[in-house]
RNA sequence: GGCACCAUAGCCAAGUGGUAAGGCAGAGGCCUGCAAAGCCUUCACCCCCAGUCCGAGUCUGGGUGGUGCCUCCA
């Protein structure tokens, strides 16, 4: 039995979809810029609700947005739009930034083995959708409108908060709010905002010239696609208090009823026991990552081993450790995938089997699930194991079925180099240890390390 | 100031009230001419105090410490 930990309640419930098909929402990124490696955490822990509700028998479907106008830089509504204000530092067209950062995020979420949700879903592509969902909250009295745009009025809606739990005349009363005097209240957020002529991106609308607020286009475009009830919604921690609060307003002020059942969300990556955020200039990407001789899949191992709703403190030393567990978990797995006469007791598996499904359904504890991996890996090599590893990687998404021997590819070095090491290796043959050693010292000092077998040597980059 | 979450070995990290998974690092051993790699073995009584219970890392209260949110952020 599925358990999922509910925002909205603070508690695990059994989790009983509406229909036969898992419907599911994933907030998506704006495209205004690289995403880095918070970011991607995010998706990796959507990835693995859908890994685990696959894995559990459930057809899913999941619409992802991109967000690709609307996004101020102030959530008081004010402020530049991040999609311009990339636009005028990058010196191209805002449709130029979307594009460019949608195609390095799918590309990034390729590489973590992310699975794409059925339905991505571009706010601009829906901009009409989005104004005749603002009509209609302004025609059930929710939305008024005001010399900059149109607002939505939580008066109107008290339950307002129920997500985030926050007492808002407390949070007021002691926040640093731009108060824009035209707002009934300062936590009143826009439906949609009025277009300065020299904002780019800007469409017709009842309201004249303009583009949507950031929060409409969720509720629109998951009311599009999967209905006024959807099973699942997902995010990040950061949009309990202001996003998905705006959302639930604007859905249940629509319908009349709850919209979204489960509420998750993925807590935060610090950096070095401090946040990580673009403002603080301690984010890396994957790229970076990449650069630094980090596989991708090494940093969704890391991921892994930390339950989703328990912050994860980045550290490069962390992310060795796990490139390293990961490189010995695949070499391991290749030699249960040659084993093939060996066998494992079905009630040994059957045994592995349960402890894995028992850990992902108790709210997807995947740090668990690799616990039973690692001890089952640890048993005599045999095939069944290997077979049972790759059953267990539709929910890991670690790419066990290419395991294979642990090898690092023969590197290139220069002639003088080779010269040494195949003077060490006939002085090595010629038992003439003092020699031996010597040259390899040599080599070291060079920054190689050399590696012996029965039949011949290996270098490697120190 | 208000709210929330967290506190387990050198590091990371699981843990339905019954005597602490797993990984990394370290130590010892096997292997090796010596190393490296690999393999085997080994390594904690769970922040403090009080309470509930036959029994608490696991529940309750208090304290201390940390992080986050309330302001853009996944």
């Amino acid at each position: 039995m599925l358990k999922l930990y509910n925002t909205l309640s603070r508690e695990k419930e059994e989790f009983k979809p509406v229909g036969k098909t898992v419907t599911m929402y994933s907030c998506g990124p704006t495209v205004y810029s690289y995403a880095h490696i918070g970011n991607l955490r995010t998706y990796v822990f959507m990835d693995e609700v859908r890994r685990v509700l696959r894995y559990d028998g459930y057809k899913i479907k999941g619409v992802m947005n991109i967000t690709d106008v609307g996004h101020l830089l102030s959530d008081g509504d004010d402020g530049e739009d991040k999609m311009e204000k990339a636009s005028r530092e990058q010196k191209k067209t805002p449709w130029e930034i979307a594009e460019y950062y949608t195609g390095v995020f799918m590309k990034d979420i390729a590489l973590l083995n992310i699975g794409k949700p059925e339905i991505i879903a571009k706010a601009t592509d829906h901009i009409q959708d989005m104004i005749e969902y603002v009509e209609k909250l302004v025609e059930k009295g929710y939305g008024y409108e005001t010399s900059d745009g149109i607002y939505f009025d939580i008066s109107k809606f008290p339950e307002y908060g129920k997500l985030s739990r926050l007492n808002l005349e407390d949070q007021i009363a002691g926040a640093r709010v731009e108060v824009n005097g035209e707002k009934r209240h300062p936590a009143d957020f826009a439906l949609w905002k009025k277009a300065a002529p020299e904002h780019i991106m800007q469409w017709k609308s009842p309201w004249g010239m303009g583009f949507p607020g950031w929060h409409i286009e969720c509720s629109t475009m998951s009311r599009k696609y999967l209905g006024s009830l959807i099973d699942i919604h997902t995010g990040g921690v950061d949009h309990i208090p202001v996003h998905h609060e705006n959302e639930i307003a604007q859905s249940e002020a629509l319908e009349g009823h709850k919209t979204v059942n489960t509420w998750m969300h993925g807590e935060f990556m610090l950096v070095d026991g401090g946040k990580m955020s673009k403002s603080l200039g301690n984010t890396y990407t994957l790229a970076q990552l990449e650069e630094k001789g980090f596989e991708p899949l090494s940093y969704r191992y890391f991921c892994l081993n930390t339950h989703y709703r328990k912050k994860l403190n980045f550290t490069f030393e962390g992310l060795e450790a796990a490139q390293t567990a990961y490189r010995r978990l695949l070499a391991a797995l290749y030699e249960h995938k040659i084993a093939k006469d060996v066998k494992t007791a079905p009630e040994k598996l059957q045994e592995y089997k349960e402890a894995f499904q028992n850990a992902i359904d108790d709210d997807i504890n995947v740090p668990m699930a690799l616990g039973v991996l690692w001890t089952m890996v640890k048993q005599p090599y045999s095939h069944d194991i290997y077979d049972l590893a790759l059953d267990f990687d539709k929910v890991f998404g670690l790419s066990l079925d290419k395991a294979r021997p642990e090898e690092k590819p023969e590197i290139e070095v220069t002639d003088d180099i080779r010269a040494i090491a195949e003077e060490r290796w006939q002085a090595r043959k010629n038992k003439n240890w003092a020699e031996s050693d010597r040259l390899r010292d040599v080599l070291a000092e060079k920054g190689y390390a050399v590696l012996d077998s029965k039949d011949g040597y290996k270098l490697e980059k120190k």
